[in-house]
DNA sequence: TTATTTGCAAACTGTTTGCACAGAA
DNA sequence: TTCTGTGCAAACAGTTTGCAAATAA
């Protein structure tokens, strides 16, 4: 579920310097339609540029979260996992088998846990969601 | 909410030794009442055996983890947080002002996130779920 | 030109592990 | 006695950071 990235535009915003390193990452991010982690982005940028280092999609990452435009997750699998940040808030499925990830928004389910935090005292400011789950059987 | 971990008897029925660190750091989670990290437990655990390793304490920590005793939790600060398996399944939430950790159940929700699940087409064998909330001010 | 960004390697955090010694059984 | 468990320090994985060289503006 890709946007794009508008690196040129933040650099400009921001007087920061618009590096190939920075496009190739961006690049990266906009046309995944998956949750990569940092080692990934860094792999599928070295064929942009085979002398990119780890230590710069570090950066760059944070830069982007810094700005917004990206969003990191956590799947439980011991690296930050991100996707570009879409306006439009949602939870994730991860496959168990495959370790794909679905997107889903759930609108009963978001008002709940508002009720819920409310119930017990608090008002909501945010919150973590995924769903483990196989594949069902197209048979059953 | 604390239950009891008899480590006499999982050691008796493992073939394992007593020792007194095991005994040790089972005391320090059997009497807390937080979701404490392995530091913690640690720090906890100093007060009875002033030598304790580290070591020693992620090591029966596992070892309670495999045994189904303790559960192990993820509340994304970096380390991993444990608390007593009650065989009650319940959620998190986390008051992000002062870290408190507030245990809930909520039927419905447990029954809505298996429907979603079954709507994009799995059966749901995990979840995890935490809410972050701040507290509402008791004069609202 | 020059201040920002990069690449590299070293540092850091939470966690695991190899090994020799300590200590339950 | 004997073999498991411990403490210690080294090893790990993911991530951050200091610094000198590279480069966008």
């Amino acid at each position: 579920m890709e946007t794009k990235i508008d690196i040129a535009a933040l650099c400009a915003k921001r007087g920061l310097r618009l590096t190939a390193q920075r496009q190739a990452v961006v690049e990266v991010i906009s046309s995944s339609d998956d949750h990569p982690s940092v080692e990934t982005i860094h792999q599928r940028a070295t064929v942009a540029d085979s002398k990119i280092a780890v230590a710069t999609v570090y950066r760059t990452v944070r830069l982007l979260e810094e700005a917004g435009l990206l969003q990191r997750h956590d799947f439980g699998d011991g690296s930050a996992r991100f996707e570009i940040n879409q306006d439009t808030h949602h939870d994730h499925l991860i496959d168990v088998q495959t370790g794909k990830v679905v997107e889903f928004l759930d609108p009963e389910l978001e008002q709940l846990q508002k009720r819920i935090a409310e119930k017990l005292g608090f008002k909501l400011v945010d919150h973590r969601m995924e769903l483990y789950g196989v594949a069902l059987d197209k048979s059953d």
